[in-house]
DNA sequence: ATGAAAGCGCTAACAA
DNA sequence: TTGTTAGCGCTTTCAT
């Protein structure tokens, strides 16, 4: 990377002059066109870009507390929305002046952004896949670090009790008197998916509801096609358990065009990861077990606070309590 | 802020081993127990924080073209994501590594984040309100800037033909023989939205579409209430122009609840400034006319790179063409 | 086991 | 009109 000095010299003028010319001071200080001219040519031969770093360091710019959060730049892009919500809500009140930077990344490629750990203060990590977390199990971090959504023997972490968020659905689904299940689902990247999945089956099974299950992408495009097959179910589930409302939200627009009736023919309850809008404003809105993500990314702040300050040391977790929101396509209302 | 130096002089030992103590490096370099303990006595009590840029000016590390985005956390903040994801993989393939930063704002609060235009190469300003634009013709910047969505004089901008955007859904409705639209918008917060709207009204009048205005909240929550109220009108419209997908969704509730069968007794189009799938996995699929976001990002970015190496110089704009896309809201798909 | 000093890139005060 | 110099906070050699 040129330096100022380096156009400079090309330029034949001294680095402050270059500097004056470089940020648009010239009229001021009477800089002639012709060292103008010298500098930018000199500038843009160079491709000069300035030091953000340094500018920074000397002009003292209140330096703020850095919070990198790293969220996967996939088909869970949609969700950082309520995370960061939560987390400027958060910042805004935690008496610190907090700078939030965020680091989209690719599935996997954690391991790549090692530098982005450098700039920060804490660093959040949302998202991360098994082999994300070998990596961040093995490597050593210059700053504290706070993981969402997974489980950690070195790390802070905060959760969610995945094992109630299958439990629940299915011990409602038995009270309802249901008999006969579907689950939709999509390839479970971390472990707490599958541990959703498998107390859904386990509660299920204690209580004689028959489940079958159908995997799909992630996505409403995913739900719709998963929807479809499940119409052509015979007998047809009489209830859906989604793991996600981008799935149930398309499986609804399968069964809308089915004629097949929420919740009259089959009710639906998903795992509530998407906005309260997206759930409450469907045609049918959405039976959900709702997750906190507003509250987990406040207390990831929390937590990552308490680990600069050392009020708290890694390992340590924090568990947000879940809900069930009952709306129409699980339940009485009309 | 307190600094390496006075953890020091505080804890009574020189800056570098107070640096050693505090980066974690006390075994490798046989640095005492009590001697970190008295650095780490002496950090906490001031409560001290690294400075980022120190840091990294120091450590060389490989500084990026650091892109600065400026997002409003309102009701628009679900629609980053689709920017975003355009300026993500615009950067990707523009072959200089960039480094995306954003910056969550208030409303009419963006000239207290002046701050946050020293630490960057480029900014992208997107949501500007009349006052922010008030701010931004008026501020000196210290780094080349672009206005998505925005009209100026003086700055670089991407847009997109907002008399078209208005256009478009009437001459379509006007086509299918609609004689009775109702409009659902929101407030209009930048003089684009109100040409849409004004453009909307005047194609109807020319062509004899008699028009009924309603404003509500730009969400799901607002579409809903309007579009019960537009149940209640009698006779009712045969056609609904939304000026958000979050309205038309709400309205599609609404609709859906009054047993209102759309496209059938009621057309809706929408503009297009939500998520594709949003659009697509609707119960009834939305006809919008495509506000192409990711493509404006990618825009932007290539404007700021080209503001950056001066091939452009501001104000200088780019508009991307939009489109109708038809779906089961209005049109002849079954 | 600890400290002194240099230097990362930049800009502003001051000198010439 | 231009150049010299100091120093922002940090880390790392090299001495001690």
């Amino acid at each position: 990377m040129p330096t100022i000095k380096e156009i400079a010299s090309i330029a034949g003028v001294s680095p402050s002059t270059a500097s004056i010319v470089l940020n648009g001071k010239s009229v001021e200080r009477k800089i002639p066109k012709v060292t103008q001219d010298k500098v930018f040519e000199a500038a843009h031969k160079l491709d000069y870009h300035p030091n953000v770093s340094a500018r920074r360091l000397r002009a003292q710019s209140g330096e703020s507390l850095v919070i990198a959060v790293f969220w996967a730049s996939d088909f869970r892009a949609p969700m950082m929305v309520r995370f960061l919500r939560g987390l400027q809500e958060a910042a805004l009140t935690c008496g610190k002046k907090c700078e939030i930077m965020i680091h989209p990344y690719e599935n996997d490629k954690l391991r790549n952004l090692t530098q982005a750990f450098e700039i920060c203060h804490v660093a959040i990590i949302c998202n991360a896949s098994e082999d994300d977390m070998r990596f961040l199990e093995s490597y050593t971090f210059p700053v504290p670090i706070v993981l969402y959504n997974r489980s950690s023997q070195k790390f802070c972490t905060v959760n969610v009790n995945d094992s109630l968020l299958g439990e629940i659905p299915a011990k409602i689904f038995v009270k309802r008197h249901h008999k006969n299940a579907a689950v939709l689902n999509s390839e479970a990247i971390f472990p707490g998916m599958q541990i959703r999945i498998d107390s859904f089956l386990s509660e299920a099974k204690k209580s004689g509801l028959s489940v079958r299950q159908f995997y799909r992408e992630n996505s409403m495009e995913g739900g719709y096609h998963g929807g479809e097959e499940i119409c052509r179910m015979n007998p047809l589930p009489d209830c859906l358990f989604c793991t996600s409302d981008f799935l149930a939200i398309g499986a609804l627009r399968a069964l809308f065009q089915r004629k097949i009736s929420v919740p009259g023919q089959m009710e639906i309850i998903s795992i509530g990861n998407g906005d309260r809008e997206l759930e409450e404003y469907a045609c049918v809105s959405l039976s959900v077990v709702h997750l906190p993500m507003e509250k987990m990314a406040a207390a990831c702040l929390k937590l990552a606070l308490d680990l600069l300050t050392g009020r708290v040391s890694p390992p340590c977790s924090i568990e947000l309590p879940i809900m069930y929101r009952e709306r129409e396509s699980c339940g009485d209302l009309q």
